[in-house]
Parts: structure tokens; C-alpha cells; sequence
DNA sequence: ACCCACCTACCTGTAGATCGGTAGGTTACG
DNA sequence: CGTAACCTACCGATCTACAGGTAGGTGGGT
């Protein structure tokens, strides 16, 4: 069984550079630190992940199996699981910093990961455009779209990470995030305790 | 004049840092190639400078400088300056990638920027708060107070910005921002053309 | 004469990557 | 069954590059 201790082994570093990504990011994360997580050395490392850029690639593609399975998919999702999903993510800070670490990251010149990002956003518009035309129709609060509207989700879910990571203690994610949606719901008039500061 | 020159340098020096950080960020900038950028060596640079970490924190404090003068301070703004803010924005690439990157670099451990954006955004969503206040009062569309839309309103505008710079073309930013003005203003009829894809 | 602005030279540390091994297991085959 | 050929999973040494920072100047303006 070789095979699948190699295996097991790529899982393990992949695990452990989405921590050190998390602690540092992307270019300041260093090939030795990952490997002295997993009891290798740097180039024990190479061995498995031929350069550093070839580590971040795997990352990504990780990532995008996860949520191209898990519960998503071209027309996937819905309004309540999107609400779980950001509850899961306030449970799980370390993945939410690593992604919003690299999604920082991206938007600078020539970031191997800028790319991915660029795709993934069109495609999680479209998504979200998707979902949203499933629950309210064409026409929603406000008057918009679901097209109008899917940008405006999908900031509104990185825009708080990033509030919410710098001081959890000051913003309450999921709380947050289901007033969002009760502004996209419309009715002037709900009442559900406070969730916010 | 010498004492002029001096901060005419000083001047060159931060815009000059404004570019390196947008383009590479904080960790991947270098003093070299600010230096070069405004014609000195990168020992010339530390004359002005003593460490990069001062040179950030410069930028830093330059920004926050900027934004407590021009048009905001503790209770300088009102929605449609918010509008043109992000009009603004969107003619000024570089300021925002700047600031977007050093925001995404921000949330990894121990990093210089950290509790200068902890505190701004403590700060910017009070503010925001006032001015939803000022325009709808108490109470507004979904139920929701200004202390729990501030927080959205915040996080719309930076979301909506990484999506911006990822690709210009799929967002319109402006559009997009006064398309999430019109779902706080909470009327089910509006309107005046689409904006979005 | 002095000092501000800046440079040359240099040191130290670190990062990614290459090279050449070695130990242990696996397979091919006489 | 045994052994030679080969492969996998690493490690040590080393190269190259560059980064931030220090020390000690020099030269021009006042």
C-alpha cells in the first residue's frame, strides 16, 4: 500500500499549507514551514509538489472539488443553504482566512491565483443568480434582478468575512448575513430579535 | 527650501509605495523597488524612512488622513457621498487594489496592518450607522436598525471591490452600489435601468 | 563650517530550487 | 528462490537571488 500512504501524505501537506496560507498568506508562507508540519523537510516536499506555485495550484483544486460536491453545483444551492454555510464558515475561521488571505492576495499583479479567483466569481454569480431567480422569481426587492442582485450576495458574504475575521467580537457573520437576506426579502415589517452590535 | 524638497520627497516616496503595494502587496513589495521608482537607491529610501514597517504605517496613516478630511469625519457623510465615493473609486484602480491587498494581507497573524483596519472598520461602520440613520432613521427596510445595516453596507463595498478588480468588465461597481442603495431604500417598484451584467 | 540628503560597501538572513545521493521496497525473470 | 534492475520517498549540501538593514562616508546648499 504505497500508494495510498502517498496519498495520505499529499492530504497531510495540503492540510497543513492551508494553515500556514492562513498564517501568512501566500507569499509569505515558505516551503519549509508547511514541511516541518508534516515532519518532512523543504525538499521532501519538492518532492511531491515539484515548486511552491505547484502547492498553491493543488490548494485551489482542492478547494474547488470541496464546494463543487459539497452541497453546491451548477444549480446546487439554495437560500437556506446558503445561510448554513456561512454558520459552518463561522465555525471554521482558519479555512475562511486562508481564502480571504488569498483572495487579497489575487487582485496584485500576476498572482498565480488571480485566475482562479476571476473564474470562480463569475461562476458563483451565476449562482447566485440562479438561486435567487428560484426563490423570488425575476423581480425582488427593490426592483432588481436576480443578475442585479447575485454581486451584491456575493459581496455582501466576502465583505463580512473579512469584518468578521479582523474582530470576531465585533460582528456576528451569520447574524449579519440573515439580515442581508431579510433586505432581499422586501417586507418592511419583520420583527426576530436584534442580531447585529 | 530644503525643508520643501524634503516632503515634496516624502510625497513622491508614499505615492511610489502606493503602486509597489498594489501591485505586489505589503510582504511582496520591496524598498528597493520603491526606491527606484522616485530615482534612489534603496538606502536612500531608508533615510526618509528608518524600516519598511515605518514606510507602511506612512501610508497607512496618509489614508486615514485622507478619508478623516475629505468629505467624511465623524459624522461628515451622507449616502449620496457614499455614491460618489465609490464613483470615485472606480476611477482610481490603484488606490483600491492598494488598500484591497493590504486589507486581504491584514487578516494573517501578526501582520503590521492588522489593528489599523480593526480599528477603521470599528470605526467606519459607527459611521455608517450615523448616516442610515440620518437618511431613514430608526428603522429600515426589512426592520432592519442602522447598527445591524452598517455592517452590510460595509461589506457590500469592499465585496463589491474585489470583484471589481478581479474583472472590471463583469462588475459594474458603481451600478452594483446604487442597485444596493435602492434595496436599503426598500421600495418593491423602481425604475430606472439595470445596471448589473 | 555644518548638516541634510543621499550613496557605496557590506553583512546577515532567508527563500526557492537543483543535484546527487541512499534506504527500502517492488518487479522481472532465470 | 534469488538476484539484478528499478522505483519511490525522501535527505544533505549547495547554489542563486534578493531582502532588509547598518556603517561610514561624500558633496552641495545655507
Amino acid at each position: 500500500m504505497v500508494r495510498a500512504r502517498s496519498e495520505e501524505r499529499r492530504a497531510d501537506i495540503l492540510r497543513a499549507a492551508l494553515e500556514v496560507i492562513a498564517e501568512r498568506g501566500y507569499r509569505g508562507a515558505t516551503l519549509g514551514s508547511v514541511a516541518e508540519r508534516v515532519g518532512l523537510t523543504q525538499q521532501g516536499l519538492l518532492h511531491y509538489f515539484p515548486t511552491k506555485e505547484a502547492l498553491l495550484v493543488a490548494v485551489l483544486e482542492e478547494r474547488d472539488r470541496w464546494d463543487t460536491s459539497g452541497g453546491r453545483d451548477r444549480e446546487g444551492w439554495r437560500l437556506d443553504l446558503l445561510e448554513s454555510l456561512v454558520e459552518y464558515n463561522a465555525m471554521r475561521p482558519g479555512i475562511v482566512q486562508t481564502f480571504s488571505a488569498l483572495l487579497g492576495e489575487s487582485v496584485t499583479d500576476g498572482h498565480p491565483a488571480r485566475t482562479f479567483f476571476t473564474e470562480r466569481y463569475a461562476q458563483v454569480r451565476a449562482n447566485m443568480a440562479d438561486v435567487l431567480r428560484l426563490e423570488f422569481g425575476d423581480r425582488l426587492a427593490g426592483g432588481l434582478t436576480p443578475e442585479q442582485a447575485a454581486p451584491l450576495l456575493t459581496a455582501v458574504m466576502d465583505g463580512l468575512q473579512y469584518q468578521w475575521l479582523l474582530d470576531p467580537s465585533a460582528v456576528d457573520m451569520p447574524g449579519a448575513f440573515r439580515d442581508f437576506l431579510r433586505l432581499l426579502r422586501g417586507g418592511e415589517e419583520q420583527s426576530q430579535g436584534p442580531s447585529g452590535t
